[in-house]
DNA sequence: TGAAGATGATTGACATGTCAAGCAGTTTGC
DNA sequence: GCAAACTGCTTGACATGTCAATCATCTTCA
């Protein structure tokens, strides 16, 4: 069952190009819906998730509110106010930056370390059940999407 | 410049297929991006002209409103306050179908017709810029991203 | 030095997406 | 028939995404 049928669409596509364009969107709303499933149902949202994972990675240190944002699909204000629900569960930590009054640092706490780490397995595991191609095909895919990415610019 | 660059992620993917599904994730994110453009410069939102166009294909007859969401990526709800701004604009005419009340037939209007088929050309040029691949790698792009789609079910 | 501009972050207003609950109308099975 | 279950759609409440405007703080450079 191809794309066509599968949103039963009555006329055909365009053209090649506009079934593809269908086809990314309407995988990366699918995948979406799939990987949700266990980050929510421990109170986070797939962003909050995404946020924690990249104050993870950073560090100690923290990282400034508009470098998350850099890292992330959002735009600016939607950080600020996910970062504000973060702080309030007590997963993020924020602090004014001595040197740069205008930044302000976030950090992961402890707390929020340790979920992370629970869920840690189950969500790569998720991948890989979710993506099961031979490995050359799955480079392709890299490969196809980094070219579209880069023409979008 | 790979993703891993793009998205400056300090630590690598946890697995390829990680990279995948961000791949796929972060791709039509960017898609979703370029192609508004010409639709929000006619005061169309991406998911307001997604259902002019399945109206469009489904003729004089119309469509219940909830088989118009099965056609789409959005969930019930959000069909219904659409569809109610596109009737306040006068793009969409609603009716109750008189054999089974339950159902509300949405039908597209000739002014939002002509609106249609004014962007028709706008948008296709857009997405044949958009997807610049070889014939073969836009095939395999179709079929790989179905695959992945039909191991979501 | 000090005014103009850039930068980091926040807020307001509004569009969309989602679940849960509810209402009206239909169908089913006894 | 008629109560129970199902279906189609709508509403409420809330999370997220976006633009434009704003505030505070640097930076630049005459």
């Amino acid at each position: 069952m191809g794309l066509l049928q599968e949103i039963k669409q009555t006329k055909p596509f365009a053209s090649r190009e506009q079934e593809a364009v269908l086809a990314i969107l309407k995988t990366a709303d699918d995948l979406r819906r799939r990987i949700a499933g266990p980050v929510e149902s421990r109170g986070l949202s797939l962003e909050q998730y995404n946020i924690l994972r990249i104050l993870r990675g950073a560090g100690t240190a923290g990282l400034p509110t508009l470098e998350v944002a850099a890292r992330m699909i959002e735009r600016t204000p939607a950080i600020t106010r996910l970062m504000d629900k973060l702080e309030q569960k007590g997963f993020v930590d924020r602090e004014r930056c001595l040197t740069d009054r205008r930044q302000v640092f976030c950090r992961i706490t402890p707390a929020a370390l340790a979920l992370l780490t629970e869920m840690d397995s189950a969500v790569i595991g998720l991948d890989s059940q979710t993506i099961q191609l031979p490995e050359v095909e799955l480079e392709q895919l890299l490969k196809t999407l980094q070219n579209i990415r880069e023409s979008l610019t």
